[in-house]
RNA sequence: GGGGGAGUAGCUCAAUGGUAGAGCAACGGCCUUUUAAGCCGCAGGUUCAGGGUUCGAGUCCCUGCUCCCCUACCA
């Protein structure tokens, strides 16, 4: 099978040959490889170690870029055309009597991958990038870099890693440049880089090697950094509200708090079969009834269903809990959570949060967000009431929607007001306004408290709502259901009323119960799916491109099946 | 799940069924202010895999693999 990649196929070839003997044998080399190779055994030979070590007191690009001093390579560029003009007027004087050169240019050292480079013959251009600078340029002369380091540059390939000092200078184009006086290795990169202004394009590529994808495409890098200080200002926002980070277990005998389908495992010291979480909630919520007041969790979540531009097997979300608060305290606190990190976002990137751009829309992150009843919302877009039955089922009659499950037993009502809201009303909320839709009907969130005053409305409704931004549903909120009783009942409803697969998968949680039997105080509950955010504030089309290493299949089969096979058979 | 598209040199891409090419990268040479440096030279291929049609297949047909787009499903 052919691999489009930098790596090709040398790669899978070397680590088959590893399980048998250690040594490469050249012929299963590139040939782009060997070149490289020799290259790297040219380096050893000037006395480098071409994979460098510890070196202290480096600046980023960035830092050094901003360090040039203008004043200071004016006077040196001056005092060193006085002493040549000098020189040339009054060819016999002596040097110590000529002109002295001024130089308090600032020395810089940096380092990072040479991404171009441009040979001149006795003086060589580099450009280096790293996570600050997508192009700083070093100039290797051979008059002023001491002998091996010039060497050094002379032996460079693209993609290598090195470090230079030398002082700040301009270049006659107004380019700041140091000017290196010192050359080292710091890594060999002996996989031929991609194309030096396109980048690597393959998106296949780009996910499965994400470490070549970064450097030569540096918004990948940009995107990740991105994500990393929105989650650490998330929680610099929660710890400001008092609420405290908690983990709870990822590997659970019952899978609960979704209706999802969990994946399997088996722990062979308990011989028991668990399920990786689908999501903490349940346990977040024992911690409100054992007496944490505001807690919080980053939660990986893991659920065995389809894979699309918005879905990841495992994902990130942030499950929040309040003791004595609603879901309109949890309303506040998610607009004032996401308009800080949009605003964070929109600095980065140097946009105003007024205008995030995301895909074709511009997102509006600054004004309040709107708000809307699922029933208002409903409405507006079917033009009767949700609860008017009838027309409801003539409504999904009209749009060929099944009223009735696969064995022919009739679909519930909600659940048919629900196909037309999510398939009619949702359409209706301006992607470019981020939009609380509150309100849902109660059927629709069993762990949600009902709305008090509406228990015998046609459609009783839940203290519920789900945000909308850029298309995309990024989270609900709940007034949680603290009753113990009501949760049972709640429990046996769901399991009864949905079709056969999916109860296969939701379960009744006995210890759960008797928690709240124990006494849960009132709360409001959150949870946000933190990629998606991510996509939104960061303007990326696909949960890949915001997931360091997303899911892919593997090219060939890899060993997790069979090292189970091995662990049962250990186990015994 | 359904429909459409793609896979060719390390990378980015060409090639009416008729000798597989270009740019960049690499390699050899020249060059001390270049910006995708420039100039001269040279090399690089299991056209994703496996079948089939044909005098002849990168191209047409079938099967498989991987990816992309649309659509459907999915608290």
């Amino acid at each position: 099978m052919r691999v489009r990649s930098c790596v090709s196929e040398q790669t899978n070839i070397e680590s088959e040959r590893v399980d048998e003997s250690p040594e490469l044998s050249e012929a299963d080399i590139h040939r782009l490889e060997l070149q490289r190779r020799e290259n790297r055994d040219a380096v050893r030979m000037l006395g480098f170690n071409p994979y460098g070590q510890r070196s202290d007191a480096l600046m980023t690009l960035a830092q050094a870029h901003a360090a040039f001093d203008e004043g200071a390579d004016l006077e040196n560029k001056e005092s060193t055309q006085a002493r040549k003009q000098a020189k040339r007027d009054t060819p016999d004087t002596p040097e110590s009597e000529l002109p002295a050169i001024v130089d308090q240019r600032p020395i810089v050292r940096v380092a990072g991958r040479v991404v171009l480079s441009r040979d001149n013959g006795k003086l060589i251009w580099l450009n280096l990038r790293d996570h600050t600078n997508d192009s700083f340029q070093i100039a290797v002369s051979k008059r002023d870099c001491d002998e091996n380091g010039f060497k050094l540059a002379k032996l460079l390939d693209n993609g290598d890693i090195i470090i230079a000092q030398g002082p700040l200078t301009k270049t006659n184009t107004g380019e700041v440049t140091c000017w290196a006086s010192t050359l080292e290795p710091a890594s060999k990169c002996l996989v031929p880089p991609p194309e030096k202004r396109l980048g690597l394009q393959d998106p296949d590529a780009r996910y499965r090697q994400r470490y070549i994808d970064m450097w030569s495409n540096p918004d990948t890098t940009r995107t990740l950094l991105l994500r990393s200080k929105l989650m650490s200002a998330m929680r610099r926002y929660l710890e400001t509200n008092e609420f405290v980070e908690v983990e709870t277990p990822v590997l659970q005998t019952q899978a609960g708090g979704a209706a999802a389908k969990p994946f399997f495992t088996h722990m062979n010291a308990l011989h028991l079969d668990l399920s990786l979480r689908i999501a903490p909630e349940l346990y977040l919520k024992r911690l409100l009834v054992g007496g944490m007041p505001r807690v919080f969790e980053v939660s990986r979540n893991f659920r065995n269903e389809g894979l699309d531009k918005s879905h990841n097997p495992e994902f990130t979300s942030l499950e929040v809990y309040q003791a004595f608060g609603n879901y309109e305290t949890m309303l506040m606190l998610t607009e004032g959570l996401i308009q800080e990190l949009a605003q964070l976002a929109a600095s980065e990137q140097g946009i105003s949060a007024a205008a995030m751009p995301f895909g074709e829309w511009l997102i509006d992150y600054e004004k309040p967000f709107e708000q809307i009843t699922y029933a208002e919302l409903f409405e507006k877009a079917m033009g009767f009431s949700m609860g008017d039955m009838d027309k409801v089922r003539d409504a999904c009659a009209a749009r060929g929607l099944k009223t009735k499950s696969e064995d022919g037993t009739p679909i519930a009502d909600i659940f048919l007001v629900n196909e037309l809201f999510e398939g009619v009303a949702e359409d209706l909320i301006d992607p470019a306004r981020p939009t609380f839709v509150l309100d849902y009907p109660a059927s629709l969130s069993p762990l949600t408290r009902p709305k008090a005053g509406t228990e015998s409305d046609p459609v009783p409704l839940a203290e519920r709502w789900d945000l909308f931004i850029g298309g995309m549903e990024i989270g609900p909120a709940y007034t949680e259901l603290n009753d113990p009783d009501v949760q049972a009942q709640k429990f046996k409803e769901q399991l009864a009323g949905v079709d056969d697969e999916e109860s296969t998968f939701r379960s009744f949680d006995e210890d759960f119960v008797n928690a709240l039997k124990v006494g849960m105080p009132p709360a409001g509950g959150l949870g946000l799916g933190m990629d998606r955010l991510v996509m939104l504030l960061g303007n990326q089309r696909t949960i890949r491109d915001v997931l360091p290493f997303p899911m892919m299949k593997p090219l060939r089969p890899g060993p997790a099946a069979t090292q189970e096979d091995e662990s049962e058979s250990s186990d015994h």
